[in-house]
DNA sequence: ATGATTTCCTGCCATTTGGCAAGCAGACGC
DNA sequence: GCGTCTGCTTGCCAAATGGCAGGAAATCAT
């Protein structure tokens, strides 16, 4: 299979170079994720960080009630992994599992340790990749903050139709902040709103 | 004034040693802040990576509607600092201004960079103080999700009084996810609650 | 194919939260 | 000291959201 993908989205930052990025993805190992597999299991220590070539993933915590959260979802082209659980390598409050069959290339804790010190410009390319998650989670919670239910449905439905092709509602409803009986109505009001 | 907080807090996660921290500290510059003065303004780089000694901060982004929303409060012993901002170079989004007078050691970019360069034990400090950051959003959006405006207030008091005596119901109303005016009736209640 | 399960929608009503406006008290500037 | 301003509360009502339950439709396992 193509590292096509990868190398281009360790090129994407603006820090490393082409040939920099091939040598650094090569050291990536193939990893295929039926739908419901898991990437992570809650309690387990995240080791992988995976960068997703295609496919959906969602992320979940379970509260105390066990209800599931859904804390994230993936779609292709990115890195997944548990950021606090893979950093610190304590036991992760989350699971990671397919909402799709998926397919993408992984290294270890350990290898991307080895390649973080051995090669500055892809350290860099990692502090930025944190450093986009960090802004992407406030701006999350600044809509969660100053915005309508239906206007974050909305915005996701622009942002991340896939993610609505995939997911059943309760998921969605969950990572939206509202139940899944108010999504639902959400939804109606919005067909409507479009077909009348 | 006496750096001992702050190479305490850079021995804190274990990772550099009591020289390194003194040595480390030695490359910050004292700050102080008067009450309500800006430590970052909305449109300008973030380029203070900010010990707070003594002193409590609140972030705040203004909506379209150019009502603000306090994204953050900073209470002393941690550092702060806008992250995507500083990282990116790229102009703020927040504000930081000060509660109350404050004093504490600040380093700009390049400093911090050339720190990370010849230390990497405290390139890893750095890492895990973005990684501390991340996870602590990452639980208050869960709280957002899971649990009632109030009691989301309860776990505030219960974990930052301090925050309670120094800002403004409206400022911590908005971190909330409220109105001013739910929170003071939701304080009324928590009065009542334990009055009775 | 078929029976079981899951998903989704919807009606009814309770609860939570918001919006507005008035009023009071304390802080601040002059 | 005095007027002004800001911060906080509260009453009234509207809007948003939740909880529960029933039923249709899609999905899944065997």
């Amino acid at each position: 299979m193509s590292q096509e993908k990868l190398t281009q989205f360790l090129q994407s930052r603006g820090i490393i170079g082409a040939v920099q990025a091939a040598e650094i993805a090569s050291q990536f190992s193939p990893k295929a994720l039926a739908r419901h597999d898991f990437l992570l299991r809650e309690g387990r220590v995240s080791d992988a960080y995976f960068f997703l070539d295609h496919g959906l993933l969602r992320a979940f915590a379970c509260d105390p009630a066990g209800h599931d959260v859904t804390t994230a979802f993936y779609p292709a082209g990115q890195v997944v992994f548990e950021v606090s659980s893979f950093f610190t390598r304590a036991p992760s409050q989350e699971n990671i599992q397919a909402l799709t069959d998926c397919t993408g290339w992984f290294i270890t804790f350990q290898q991307l340790n080895a390649l973080f010190h051995a090669r500055p410009e892809f350290r860099e390319f990692g502090r930025s990749v944190l450093v986009h998650g960090f802004a992407t989670l406030k701006s999350r919670m600044l809509a969660m903050i100053t915005t309508s239910a239906t206007e974050r449905y909305e915005q996701l439905l622009k942002t991340a139709p896939e993610v609505l092709r995939h997911a059943p509602v309760k998921h969605v409803a969950s990572y939206l902040g509202v139940t899944d009986t108010s999504l639902s109505r959400i939804r109606a009001g919005a067909k409507a709103a479009g077909t009348e």
